[in-house]
DNA sequence: TTTCTTTACGCAAGCGCTTGCGTAACTGCC
DNA sequence: GGCAGTTACGCAAGCGCTTGCGTAAAGAAA
C-alpha cells in the first residue's frame, strides 16, 4: 500500500497538483464538477494529506498548544476538556505540555514554539513563574498567547479568568457569617495573580467584619501532599483558635481534611472549611465540602474560542479582552452551623 | 526580527545548510570545531528549527498522539501525566485527543493520523468501540499503536493493563468476607475488555463463595451522572436485599453514594462499597471509600516507554508485549464491619 | 467582430530542513 | 612518492503541499 499523495491524485485525474490542492480546499477558483471528481477520488483512495507539508507551505499548523501546570487538578482537566471541545469543532489539534509548576520548564516549552510548531498558545502560568520575558518573546515572534485562570501580569493579551477576588470575599464572608472569628487561608504560590486576588478578597471580607488580617494565618503550601499535611497541621496546632479555613486550591483539600481529622478538630463543629474546588466528589466528602466552583469547562471553551477567532482573521490580533466568568459558592455541610 | 533559519546560519558561517543541519544533529560527519561554531551562532541568534520542515524531510514528527475517552477521570489524568513525563524526557511532543467514548470520533481521529502527523499512538479505546478496523488500518500504514488500560481485542500490539480480573475478584471476595451476600456490580460498557475482566473476576469470587451470579445485579451505566444516579437508585429500590456494591468505574462513585444516601441505605451498615478509583479524595469521603487503586501514572510511563523505545530503533516493531501492573485494594470505612 | 471580463486551471517557485552521494584535503602505509 | 583509507564538508534532489501569477477558453459588452 504505497502512500498516496496530491501528486498521485493529480496524475490519476489528469490535473495539476495545484488544482487538486485547491479543490480540496474548496477554493473558488475551481469548478464545481472538478471539485466533485477530486473529492470522489480522494475518498476512494482514502487520501489523507500530510500535515507537515501543508504546515510548511502555508505556515499554519492548525495546532494550538495548551500549557498548564498540572493535570491532576480537576480544574485543569475540565478546562482542557472545554478547550478540546472547541478545538475539535474547528479542526484544530492540541499539543499539551505540563510545566509541573516549574518556570524553567515553562521557558523551555515556550521557546520551542518559536519554530512555528503551533499557531497559538493557551496557558496558565506556573506557580514559580515570576518573570515573563519568555512569554513576551513568543508574542514578539507573532505567536498569540492567551491566558486562562492563571495570567501573567506583565503581558498584554486576552485572558479569561474568574472573579477570584469576589468569590474569595464571598467565601470568607460566609465563614464569618457562620460564626468564624479566626479564619486561616491556605494558598500556594502567593505571587500568582489569582492567589493574590484570593488573598485580597479574604482580606477585604475580614476588614469588612472588623477582623484583622494576620500574616501568620496564611500558609503557603507546595505540591507535595505530605508537606502540605504537615504545614497545615502545624498551623492548626500553633493556633488552636482557628475556627475557619479558606482553601484556595483544590489540591490542598485532602491534606486539610486529614490534618483536621488527625488533630481531632471536627469539621464543621470546630473548624469550618470552604475550598476552591471543582471536584464532583465534594458533595460526598465527610463532611460534604462547601466549595467555590469555578466555571472550568466554560473557561476552556471561552479562551479557545477567543484564540481561534483571532487565528481565523489572519493577524486580527487577539486583542486584550479580559473575560471574567463567575464562580459560585456552593454551601454544604463543612460550614454548617446547626452542629449535631 | 526576521525569522532565522538554517540558511541564515549557513550564510553567516560560510557553510552549507547541510553542514549546519548535520552539526546541529551532532553528526559524526562534522568536525568538532565546526560544531562548536554552529552551536555558538545558533545560540546567539536564538535559532529554533522549524519542526514541520524537519518532519517533512525526515518523515519523523517526534510527536505521539494520546487518544483517551475522557480526561475527567483521575485515572486518565494521572496516566497522561506518566506519558508526558517520559515523552518530555525524550523530546517528544504529545497531541491529545478525547473520543468522549464515541467510536465515530475515535475513527475520525485515528484516520487523520494516516497522513503522518504522529510517529505513534497511545490509546485507550472508547466504551462504544466494537470494531477495530480503524486501528488496524493505522497499523497497516506503519503507525505503531499501543494500548493502555482499555485495549482492543482484535489487535496485536503492545499493551499495558492492570490485573483487572484478580483485582475485581479480590474486591468481591473482600465484600463477601465482610458479610455481603447480595453484591451488585456497577459497570459501563460491558463490551470493554477490562470491564469483561472485572465482571469475570466478580463472577469468580461469587462462585468461589457459593453465591450465584445474577444478571439483574449488573447495571450498565452511561456517562451522565443523572442517569446513573437514577439507574443505581432503581437497582437499590428493586433489590432491597443488596448489601454490597462493586463499582468498576470511578465516575460512578458519586452517583452510587448519593443514591445510597437518598434512599437511606447507610454505608457501610446497610451497603458496603468498593470502587475502582484513583482519586485522592477517596480517603476523606463519607464514609472513606475502599478502593482498588490502579497504577495509573506507572501505566502511562510504561506504555510511553514501550512506544518510544520502538520508535528509536526505526521499525523495530513494538512487539506484542503485554505488561500487567498490579492494582491494590485499599480498605477503608466503606467496607467496615464494626458498624458503629 | 473586437475587446474586456470572468472562470477554471496549470506553472513553478517556494516552505525549511534532511540526506544520499560525491569529492577535496589530509593522513598513514609500504 | 603513489595509493588506499579516513575526515570534513558541499551539492542537489527531494519531502508533499501551498500559492502568486499567468493564461487559455468562454461569455459579456460594445
Amino acid at each position: 500500500m504505497e502512500k498516496i499523495n496530491l501528486k498521485r491524485l493529480a496524475d490519476e485525474l489528469h490535473l495539476s497538483t495545484s488544482t487538486v490542492s485547491r479543490a480540496l480546499q474548496d477554493s473558488y477558483q475551481i469548478g464545481a464538477d472538478t471539485k466533485q471528481r477530486v473529492l470522489a477520488l480522494a475518498q476512494k483512495l482514502n487520501y489523507v494529506p500530510n500535515p507537515h507539508a501543508s504546515s510548511l507551505g502555508s505556515r499554519k499548523s492548525n495546532t494550538i498548544a495548551v500549557v498548564i501546570p498540572e493535570v491532576f487538578d480537576s480544574y485543569f482537566a475540565q478546562a482542557v476538556n472545554g478547550i478540546e471541545t472547541v478545538a475539535q469543532a474547528h479542526g484544530y489539534h492540541i499539543l499539551i505540555y505540563l510545566t509541573h509548576e516549574s518556570e524553567q520548564q515553562e521557558r523551555a516549552i515556550l521557546r520551542a514554539f518559536q519554530g512555528g510548531r503551533v499557531d497559538g498558545v493557551l496557558m496558565s502560568v506556573s506557580a514559580e513563574t515570576t518573570s515573563t520575558e519568555h512569554i513576551a518573546a513568543l508574542q514578539a515572534q507573532g505567536v498569540p498567547v492567551a491566558f486562562f485562570d492563571r495570567a501573567a501580569d506583565g503581558i498584554e493579551t486576552a485572558r479569561v479568568t474568574t472573579n477570584d477576588l469576589e468569590s474569595s470575599c464571598l467565601a470568607t464572608r460566609h465563614l464569618v457569617e457562620c460564626g468564624c472569628s479566626h479564619i486561616a487561608l491556605l494558598s500556594i504560590a502567593r505571587q500568582l495573580s489569582i492567589e493574590r486576588q484570593r488573598i485580597r478578597g479574604y482580606q477585604n471580607a475580614l476588614a469588612e467584619s472588623g477582623q484583622l488580617f494576620r500574616e501568620d494565618y496564611v500558609v503557603e503550601c507546595t505540591h507535595d501532599p505530605e508537606e502540605n499535611y504537615l504545614a497545615i497541621r502545624q498551623l492548626l496546632e500553633a493556633h488552636p483558635e482557628i475556627d475557619g479555613l479558606l482553601v484556595t486550591v483544590e489540591l490542598l483539600t485532602v491534606s486539610a481534611y486529614q490534618a483536621c481529622h488527625d488533630l481531632g478538630r471536627r469539621i464543621p463543629a470546630d473548624v469550618k472549611v470552604v475550598s476552591f474546588s471543582n471536584s464532583r466528589s465534594a458533595a460526598i466528602l465527610n463532611p460534604a465540602l462547601t466549595t467555590i466552583r469555578q466555571p472550568a469547562f466554560e473557561t476552556g471553551k471561552a479562551i479557545a474560542t477567543l484564540l481561534l477567532k483571532a487565528l481565523k482573521n489572519r493577524h486580527k490580533n487577539l486583542g486584550t479582552d479580559s473575560v471574567v466568568l463567575p464562580s459560585t459558592l456552593i454551601v454544604r455541610a463543612s460550614t454548617a452551623t446547626d452542629i449535631k
